[in-house]
DNA sequence: ACCTGAACACCGTTCAAGT
DNA sequence: ACCTGAACACCGTTCAAGT
């Protein structure tokens, strides 16, 4: 029969199905990011990508399984970008620093698909429509709050609710984004700077009771 | 003491029509609330309302036109509100404070309108789409930024980019109707406590450099 | 297996027609 | 002025039919 959907567990998959799926991601990556959500139909991806629309539906369950892979992919490649980034560093305040400034330096690098990314994540209330969004979205704050959490083991971070920081924090990460649609020309790397600075202060122990340290 | 919030440009409207577009734009919230962006269509708005869909048209331009004055009004309630929260503050460190929890305290409280809100506010990528939004999220950034500009005229806050720094709290704030979906169980007093005493170590001075102080 | 194009129910919008 | 319901072009999805 037909292949079987499930946008998360990777099913096996022929070449060209691979492929094609691929393609079409690719083109709706595109058509989000230049015409918006409300204009991206199966119509324009599908002639972007100079395919069938019946082809979508073939190789995607439906359109919020093909908005899913979309998000899937794109923060895989974040994901990529943000470990290769934080690299190896010595303290979790530099991961932190690191991760900050390699998220800021990611949307600049990367505009289409972060601008196409900020289309989906969208609102968290339609029910059906962004489970494995959410999926995601909490996949990340999880990320950022065991990050957080073990700095503050490490005695390294003040006392504060870790999950709390990282839903705080992917706030302030996620509206970069549309700061620089709005404003193209920003100082990405003042930008990235005064993010990482405004987190430290944040998150750091204050400097009294900071006795031991290393 | 605080900006003028131009709530949409009122045209002249007979009562009758201004009692339809208020009672419309009420059941798009409810609409958009509970079934999400996707699910929400002028045919389920229309019924929700006891109306024909043919009457949203009349009433309103087109779908972006009405969601633009959802937006303007959830703004409105909004900013009546924190204004009234924030009332006569002695100090913009204070202001600050009961900036961010009177915020969370009005999402905990007014849980449809923010869900509502949140659906729409979306991504900034739709050039036609959301243009009144865009500049209904630039007044909210602008507002945040000159209180924060003049605290810093007054030697309350350290020298950052005000621009910036109020791009990365209203993330902060927008992040919030979602956590409060996802865990409805949040200890709403706490994380209020938390986030505006988060952002007061983010903002103050150093120590060190305190000297003067009115 | 892979892909197309027609068919279907639904969408936002328009508009002739009613009051 | 206010409102309806039919008509229109477009949408996502299905499916018989082609390779």
């Amino acid at each position: 029969m037909r292949p079987r959907n499930g946008a998360i567990d990777q099913k096996a998959r022929s070449f060209i199905e691979a492929a094609r799926r691929d393609q079409i991601v690719q083109a709706a990556v595109e058509i989000l990011s230049e015409l918006g959500y409300a204009k991206t139909s199966f119509a324009r991806i599908a002639e972007h990508a100079g395919i069938s629309a019946g082809l979508i539906s073939y190789h995607f369950d439906n359109k919020s399984d093909l908005f899913q892979q979309v998000v899937a992919d794109i923060n895989a490649l974040m994901d990529g970008w943000l470990t290769e980034h934080i690299g190896d560093a010595d303290t979790y305040r530099e991961a932190l620093r690191r991760l900050i400034e390699g998220f800021v330096l990611f949307c600049d690098s990367h505009r289409a698909h972060v601008l196409a990314l900020g289309q989906l994540l969208a609102g968290v209330g339609g029910q059906e429509n962004g489970e494995l969004v959410r999926s995601q979205r909490e996949q990340s704050v999880g990320q950022i709050e065991q990050m957080l959490r073990e700095g503050q083991e490490h005695g390294e971070f003040r006392d504060f609710s870790p999950r709390f920081m990282a839903v705080t924090l992917l706030g302030s990460l996620e509206a970069i984004p549309g700061e620089l649609f709005a404003r193209p020309g920003t100082d990405v790397a003042a930008y990235a700077k005064e993010l990482s600075m405004t987190y430290d202060l944040a998150v750091r122990r204050s400097r009294l009771r900071r006795i031991t340290r290393g």
